[in-house]
DNA sequence: GATGAATGAGTGTTCATTCAT
DNA sequence: GATGAATGAACACTCATTCAT
């Protein structure tokens, strides 16, 4: 009964190659035609997809966001308490992170929030999501008796905050010498807050 | 001398009005004729006075870059040091601030950093600027003795990257409830981490 | 004979739904898509259908020609000849025929006349058809001795641009008081003109 | 102060081609792009003059109406009352109407009455006054005794709606023989309506 | 100082249609 | 019998910009 729908893997596709274009030529400069030029395609296939460019948009924020999670996720399920709330501080501000997805887009992106509420919803539920993972894993890290801060709750708020204000910040240094005494410092910063000792400097 | 030339009002009077249709429609979407439409005046007037668009966004992240330095001045010399440093942070933290400037306009200037130098630079320069500000600041507050952190830099930078983190965060929420507790809190963290004790809540 | 083909069945719905759509949005927006999208099936299948837009056009006009033709028939054969015709002239310029067919969809569909042949046929056999009906029923009732009018022929032809008239100038009228004296007095007008009483007026 | 405007010369010229276009492949198929190549001119020109299509439809309507008025104009004001009544019938009846503009358009024009409210005012208004003015002349020619119909106004609607019939219903035929002969005894069943002598054919 | 004419490239989207399944 | 993939041309319209006045 009709032909077999290529629909998840060519929107996948789509929304890689938008990704593509946004990051050589800006968001706001990413075309339905360029991306369908990237991809050697008919411009009328990419809206056979999605129908409309706002519809792309949202493909595109879905996909960074993803992306996103992964930073706050320890994969190894077989650390102890402490050393997974180490390695997630590690992860969060190890310069890897910068490589998950271009800056310039992402703030484009995040730009949208202010007049589209189903893409703030976007965000904000990932940010809770995230943020309740910080906190969970402080919190066993706490049980454990690794550290004794009061609100793990809380703790997490201000390390999230941190994090996302270092990127901010950073954005505006190349990566060299300063770039990574800074994020060290943050680290560290981090580190002290969460009544931890601070790790050595890589 | 002579009679006083209209460009730099008109130029102002531009940039202003650029920024009203930004704000209503998004950077992306503000366009030399509505902001010709905005101001009841011929497209053409415009592009006399900034010669290309591109001109005109460098108007237009003056135009922000401006605003934001005042927020980082505390404009009453008479106060003593700690009074000065207390009244900083107030401002930081305060929801003013958000009035000065729409954000979604902000974040979309913001990410053409990634694509232009000289925009980055911008901001390079007023980041720095105001790093020193509050670092002098909370310098001559170390002297009169009101605090003993041991590096006001190294701290002027960790409230910095806490103040941008924290107005990218609460971005996601509405001014409400939530909205304040959170902004407190950071309060709090940033008079703790000055050694200061905290303020009287508002 | 074997199993009866969906086609013809199918053929008709396909139509049915291209008049619906051309009925709301005029027959120039009248495309393929919204006709699949009206039926809640796949572009694809009207195409295989109709073969071609042009097919699905030359459906439409038979559409309409056939609920024309409606309009000129006296159905009850029971009648004697001056009943006959009196009944032909009152359904001739009663409003029930506005609601057989939409207006804007004819008068669309017939200035295509003009640039196709093909269509012009259809129109023109189906008219001159029409006419011939009529003439008839005018020769019988003179038969009959209801009428002396000379030629049933040429008076049906006159009758027949009355009607035409009337309804393409009525077009600009909400159906209210005005349009229907007009109507009565078109009415009126056609009887003295085939030399009969006047009916009462409803 | 600023460039001379060319806005009214430009604008009846689009429209002209417009009307050109629209008569060689049909209204639904003239497009802007069309129009501006007919006029060797860029398609944006066009929307400079007139912001959207719609208004070139508007423009293309008025074109047309006022075409439409100078077959009902009689203009020799010379004459008496009987010939310029003669006169106004005989213009009516004449086959140099069709020269003055295509049918195909004018029934696509007219088409539209029944999905816009603005353009169905224009062609009320219009006909409104058409009949006036017919109405007024038989007025005239009655007063001098020409004839002695009860109700000019109502004569001049019945013979309104025979106009508009009588070219409908040509449209479907060539301009021969057959065509004359109608046309010919459409006026003189005209002039019988009005008790004036018939005229010689021609 | 300001307007209006004009361009040409580009936008997102719709169209009818073909073909594979 | 019906669906979905894919195309390529066309659509109305907006864009930044140039130039004449």
């Amino acid at each position: 009964m009709g032909r077999k729908s290529l629909k998840v893997t060519r929107q996948k596709e789509i929304v890689k190659a938008f990704y593509e274009v946004a990051k050589k030529e800006g968001l706001e400069n990413a075309s339905i035609a360029k991306v369908a030029k990237e991809m050697g395609v008919n411009p009328s296939l990419i809206i056979h997809y999605f129908t409309s460019k706002e519809e792309l948009i949202f493909g595109l924020i879905n996909f960074i966001l993803e992306r996103y999670k992964n930073i706050y996720t320890a994969e190894d399920a077989a650390l102890n308490s402490k050393l997974k709330l180490e390695k997630v501080i590690d992860n969060l501000f190890s310069r890897e992170w910068n490589t998950l997805f271009d800056d310039g887009v992402f703030y484009s992106c995040f730009s949208l929030i202010f007049r589209n509420e189903k893409i703030k919803n976007s965000y904000k539920t990932l940010h809770d999501h995230l943020r309740s993972l910080l906190s969970d894993v402080i919190t066993d890290a706490k049980k454990d008796g690794y550290t004794q801060i009061e609100s793990p709750e809380k703790t997490a708020d201000l390390i999230f905050i941190m994090v996302e204000g270092a990127y901010y910040y950073l954005s505006l240094f190349e990566d060299n010498e300063t770039y990574r005494e800074k994020l060290n410092y943050y680290k560290d910063s981090t580190f002290k807050l969460l009544e931890l000792p601070p790790q050595k400097s890589n």
